[in-house]
Formats: C-alpha cells, structure tokens, sequence
RNA sequence: GCUGCUGUGGCUCAGGGGUAGAGCACGUCCUUGGUAAGGACGAGGUCAUGGGUUCGAAUCCCAUCAGCAGCUCCA
C-alpha cells in the first residue's frame, strides 16, 4: 500500500488508487459511466489528458462534454480530425499546418498547399465525410514530449515552415510535445505539433457535432507580410441542439442583416455611380436619423453643450499640426489642391476644426469646460477589403463633441460624459461593454507626448469608471495615437460585439496647438481635451440598430408610425383628414389609398415594420373611433380616436 | 490591400454558345372589399464594364469595377 496515492475529488472525498494511476483508472474507479463519458482531468485549474498519471495529494476532476473545458477539449481534438482528413484527402506532403484553436463557437484550422491547391466549397463535405471516418475508426490520441532539435528537424524534414516557425517561438525552456493519432489496427495515422490536453481517442468525438462552414484567407501568425494560408471555420457543440441553435442563429443574422433590411425598407442605398463605402440615405432611413440626431442634441442641450458648424475639408498644414497627416495619411483620401497651389484634406476627425473654433477668441477660465458638439460628417479612405454594409464605410457621421477643460474639471467631465453615453445607449436596450484602450508599447504602438501625461489620463479614465460603477476591460495599445480611450462595445441580439461610442481623454493636442486659457490668477494655462462620441458613427450604430430591431423600430423611432387605412374609397377622404390630424401632431402617418381590400393593405403595412395601422370604414366614421392593429400586439380593436392618439404619444415620449 | 466566392429588370431569383424568364413591386382598367396578397391587361433588362475566343457570347477565357466571407487595419 505503500506505492499507492491518494487524490481528493472536488467534493472533497478521497480515493486511494495504485501508484501511477491515471485520470482514467480515477475514472474507471468511480464508475463505468463516468469511464466512458471522461474526455479529459482537470488538476489545480489545468485540464491534462486522461492517459497521464496523477500524484498523490492532487485534486482531481473528471471533464466531461457538459462542461465549458469538456467543450473546449473537443472541439480542439475535432480540429485535429479535420487536420487530419484534409492531409487524408489532400496527401500529407502538399499540406502543410498552421494553427487550429478553438473558438467562441467551435474551432478552425490553417492549411497551406505546397501544390496551390485552392480549397473549394465542396470539398468541406468530403472532410466532413472523412472526419466521421476517422472518429468511427476511434484512433488514439498519444502525448509524446519531444526535445527542442527533434521536434525541429521532424517539421523541417515535412517542410512545415509555419510549424518551426512555432517550435522556434517557443520560450526556452517550453515543453515541447506531439500528439499522435494511432489507428487501431494500422499505426501512425497523423501528428501534430501540440500543447494538447486531448480526448483519450477519436472515438469519443462521435459525440461532437459539428459542421463545417466557412473557407477564407488568413495571414500566417495574423500578419500581413507573411503568406496567407487558407483556412476552415467549423462549428461544433456537444448536443445536435446546441448545433441546431447556433446554426439556427446564423440563419437568423442573415433575416436581420442590415443590408438586406436596408434595401427592404428603402432605408439605405449604395450606388456604384457614388462610389464604395458611401452610403445615400434615403427619405425613411433619414428619418431614423434625424430622430437619432434630435434625441441627442436635446440631451447634450440638458448638459451644457453648444452646437458648431464646421467644413469638411481643411489645409493640410491643419492636419500636420494635429499629427493625423503623420499617424493616419494612409487612410486619408489624397489631398487636392486649389488653382492658386493650396492643399487640402477630406477631415478625417473633426477635432481640428473645433481647436480652431477654440482658438477663435481669447479664452479664461470662465469659459471651461467649453463643449463643442457636432454631428460632422468625416471620410476616411478604408481599404477596399474593409468594407461592409453601414458598419465600415469610408464617409460617415459622428456624434462628435470635444469638450475643453481646466485640469481640475476632467475627472466631473470625463464622469458626465461616461453617464451620457451609458444614457444614449440604453435608451435602445443595447447592453454595454467598456474597454479602456492604454498606450502601445515604444516600438509597436503609435503615441504622440509624453508617457506621464499618457499615464495621467488613463489613471482619470480607471478612475471615472470605478467610480460610475461601470465594468471595464483593458486593452493594452489600443489606445488612440493622441491618447487613451474609453470605448463602449455593444453586443446585440445575436450576441455579437460592436463599437460604438467613445470617450478620450487628450492631453497632446492641446500641446500640440498651444492651446491656452486665462486662469483666475493671470497665468496662462493650457487646457485639457475629451473627444467624445455617444454612438459613434451614425452608420454604425444605424446598422446595429436596425439588426437589433430586426428592422421594427420601437414607435418613436420608426419612419413611419402610423399607416391610415380606409375600409373602401367610400373613407378616403375622412382617411386623408386623419393624416393631417396625425401629421399636425407631429406623427409620422401615410395613407394608404390603393383601391384593394383591407386584407392587402395590412399585409404591406406588416413588411414595411409599421407599428400601427389605423383602419377606418363607415362604423369608426359613425362612432369617431379607430380600429386598430399594432405590429407588437396584433388586432387591438375599435378605440376612440382620442385613446389612440394618447397611446401614441405616449410612446412617442417615452421613447418606445 | 490580401485569399476565395459572386454579379441576369426596382427587389428576390431561375436559366444558360444560336439574338432573355418567373414571382413581387410598378402603371392602367375592373372590383368597393372588414384585419397577412381580389382580377385583367401593360410597361420595364444591350444579362456589372472592357477586351478576347467563336460563324455566333448573357453563357467560355482574361482584365477592371462592385458586393460577400475571412485576414489585416480602424484616429
């Protein structure tokens, strides 16, 4: 007994086992159900493989596939499959392998083709074939630890360059270990470079579902001066539910996709004759604007903002001076110049032109904070590949404000503005993530100034979200070249992540200007800048908006509020007066005179998202009543003319 | 920008080496209909653009432009 060790099981029991025990002996000991379901240890937080032995005094729990490790651990073996089957089908001297991690919904791999095979649409389905072959065949995972030169020379000798790019990355001293996939009956089947855990055999996958999705292009090591390799993206759960739910969810984020809406609800348009990347709002989607932009200069108005007007270009020199000609001229659209040998820029940031406006008059201390607003439209040059729908475009409004403020006033400052932008956000339901984006490093990272003031200003900006009670990630060089930032993601209803507002605390343009103020004993004192934008792009937060309504804007949102429908042509004019009526108070109301019956103009008033049609025959006329049917909520009834009308506004006021 | 895929009336899409199809939308007329599509007729496209192959190209090839997925980037 002497030889044997003991280990604790998460519930705090223990389990004599012999020497040399394995996380699958601990299994099997516990039970054969538990045997047959354990893919996988976990030790002091660390999931190891259930061939490797334990040691006496461990805490030990068995994963399996209902939890997040047990996922992981499969969906990272399957990954090894598909390596696998590609080199199966492909032949293993032409493939060679980049990474194949796991991801948020299943995992992926990096190939390459030393023959320039392309992988094509169908060949996912010969893959997808090919891994069941190999699960069914229930081929064993083996560890082997390999020393540095072996491990080396193995991928030299396959002429994988990207896996002794690895080898060769790897922190001295790194345990370097293969794993090997051995069929039953005929031996070596595959091995990979890998830092495992791993399912004890393939045959334990036969659990996994999975599917294979997507081909596209990635850079090796996610950079673009090495050669793009292609790769595969899977999803893979461990229930056909869980399957079902997210391709079902994918299904779903096509119906909302915005562009799709876009053009459904006459929205949005791009026009080839325009040009990419700028989009033309048409009468609906304007009106969605509009709300948003009078929602947001109403609240500003309440916070002491004052409204500019500022042209959208300037000089170069101007964005010399600033430092985005230097940090962002790649992404500028190329200057043009006047008849008389002047250049000027597209701005690209509206910044300058409100430093301008600062520098338009003698400035004290009484007139801080002083807070520019502005819906100014900027245009940046994106590469072309960037592109897409609202979200990425290379003209687009932003909600800017710069506010200029005395050292003593950032922290209130940065405080309202963080309470803003968490108000505008909230007012669509969207939850909101924030990330605070510090200064990159020396060599990689682009920053202007001094790196105490850098440290100033992110210290405020940790300081002001501890303070509103708001919870924040950090994001190390993420920061902006002029300064640290405050950044508000979204995630919207499929769960997918998106920034919109932003606040930044900038201590370098002021330097950068010489901005000064009059402060209350006479000395000369330069100001502090917060750039600040509640929702960003317009754009942006257009296209998020409309694929978290899914096109159905709330009441007070919806370009057209309320559709007036006459039972016969018999009502059109008492149709015609209620338009008025509606549109005298401020509604959004369309008539809709078409010589049909009321079952079709329902029907278009239902795909157009309208949240309410007003129908109106010869009973509402004699009684003065509606009847009325609500997207929402369906067939509402006859109501006086009156309760509708409060409804509505209610709505409207109340921003539903 | 890079890799791959795609590009047919306003929209959604079928077709495919021998001078273009459907549904919806649109127009006119008929119908005056009570809560998710009443009927008839009509108009509308040099099949993204430019080259090439061919007796003949919307169809095959190349290039360009644009869109999509991903990578990279995003003040």
């Amino acid at each position: 007994m002497s030889a044997g060790i003991e280990i604790v099981l998460p519930d705090g029991s223990r389990r004599s086992l012999p020497a040399g025990a394995t996380g699958a002996d601990l299994a099997a000991d516990i039970g054969p159900g538990l045997a047959k379901a354990a893919l996988g240890v976990e030790v002091g937080g660390e999931v190891r493989d259930l061939s490797r032995p334990l040691h006496s005094g461990e805490t030990v729990s068995i994963v399996k596939a209902d939890s997040p490790a047990g996922l992981e651990l499969m969906r990272h073996s399957t990954a090894h499959v598909m390596a696998q089957a590609v080199i199966d089908l492909f032949g293993g001297d032409s493939v060679r392998l980049g990474i194949g991690p796991t991801i948020k919904s299943g995992f992926y791999y990096d190939f390459d083709f030393a023959d320039g095979r392309r992988l094509k649409e169908d060949d996912l389905q010969r893959i997808e074939a090919r891994m069941h072959e190999i699960i069914a065949a229930d081929q064993e995972f083996v560890r082997e630890e390999v020393p540095y030169e072996r491990a080396l020379a193995t991928w030299e000798a396959r002429g994988d360059r990207y896996k002794c790019d690895l080898i060769r990355g790897f922190p001295a001293g790194e345990t370097i270990s293969f794993y090997h996939n051995r069929a039953r009956d005929e031996g070596e089947a595959f091995v990979d470079l890998c830092r495992g855990p791993h399912v004890p055999s393939t045959g334990k996958l036969a659990k996994a579902h999975f599917k294979l999705l997507t081909i596209a292009g990635a850079y090796w090591q996610g950079d673009e001066k090495n050669p793009m390799m292609q790769r595969i993206y899977a999803a893979c759960f461990a229930s056909a539910d869980d399957l079902k739910r997210h391709l079902h969810n994918l299904e779903e984020a096509v119906k909302r996709d915005h562009r799709k809406l876009g053009k459904q609800l006459k929205l949005f348009h791009f026009s080839d004759e325009v040009g990419p990347g700028l989009p033309l709002w048409l009468p609906r989607g304007t009106v969605i604007l509009d709300v948003l932009r009078e929602f947001l200069v109403d609240e500003q108005r309440k916070r002491g903002y004052q409204s500019v007007v500022t042209p959208h270009i300037g000089r170069k020199h101007l964005y010399e001076t600033s430092g985005h000609w230097q940090n962002y001229g790649d992404s500028m659209f190329p200057v043009m110049g006047d008849a008389e040998g002047a250049e000027f820029c597209l701005k690209p940031m509206n910044c300058p032109h409100h430093i301008q406006i600062y520098q338009s008059d003698l400035r004290s201390y009484r007139d801080l904070p002083l807070r520019l607003a502005e819906f100014g439209t900027v245009y940046r040059y994106e590469k072309s590949g960037e592109l897409g729908g609202l979200k990425r475009v290379r003209g687009f409004t932003v909600d800017d404000a710069h506010l200029f403020v005395a050292p003593e006033q950032l922290f209130d400052e940065f405080v309202s503005v963080v309470e803003l932008v968490r108000f505008a956000l909230a007012t669509f339901g969207l939850p909101v993530q924030a990330r605070v984006g510090t200064r990159g490093t020396e060599e990689g990272g682009k920053f202007v100034g001094e790196p105490e003031l850098w440290e100033r200003a992110q210290a405020e900006i940790v300081r002001a979200c501890e303070e509103m009670g708001l919870a924040y990630t950090v994001e190390e060089g993420e920061a902006a070249f002029y300064g640290p930032k405050l950044d508000f993601v979204v995630t919207d209803a499929l769960d997918r992540e998106w920034q919109l507002g932003t606040a930044q605390v900038d201590y370098n343009l002021p330097q950068r200007f010489d901005l000064l103020y009059t402060a209350k004993d006479g000395t000369r004192q330069r100001p502090i800048m917060i750039h600040r934008a509640p929702f960003g792009s317009l754009e942006r937060l257009m296209g998020v908006l409309i694929e978290h309504y899914a096109g159905a804007f709330p009441t007070w949102m919806a370009p057209v509020q309320v559709v007036v429908a006459p039972i016969s042509d018999e009502q059109l004019d008492e149709a015609r007066k209620l338009v008025d009526r509606l549109r005298g108070l401020r509604l959004r109301a369309e008539l809709d005179a078409a010589s049909e019956p009321i079952g079709p103009k329902i029907k278009r008033a239902r795909l157009e998202k309208v949240p309410y049609v007003a129908i109106l025959g010869a009973r509402e006329i004699r009684e003065s009543t509606v009847s009325v049917r609500s997207r929402d909520d369906g067939e509402l009834g006859a109501m006086p003319l009156e309760t509708f009308l409060e409804r509505l506004e209610k709505e409207v006021v109340e921003r539903r």
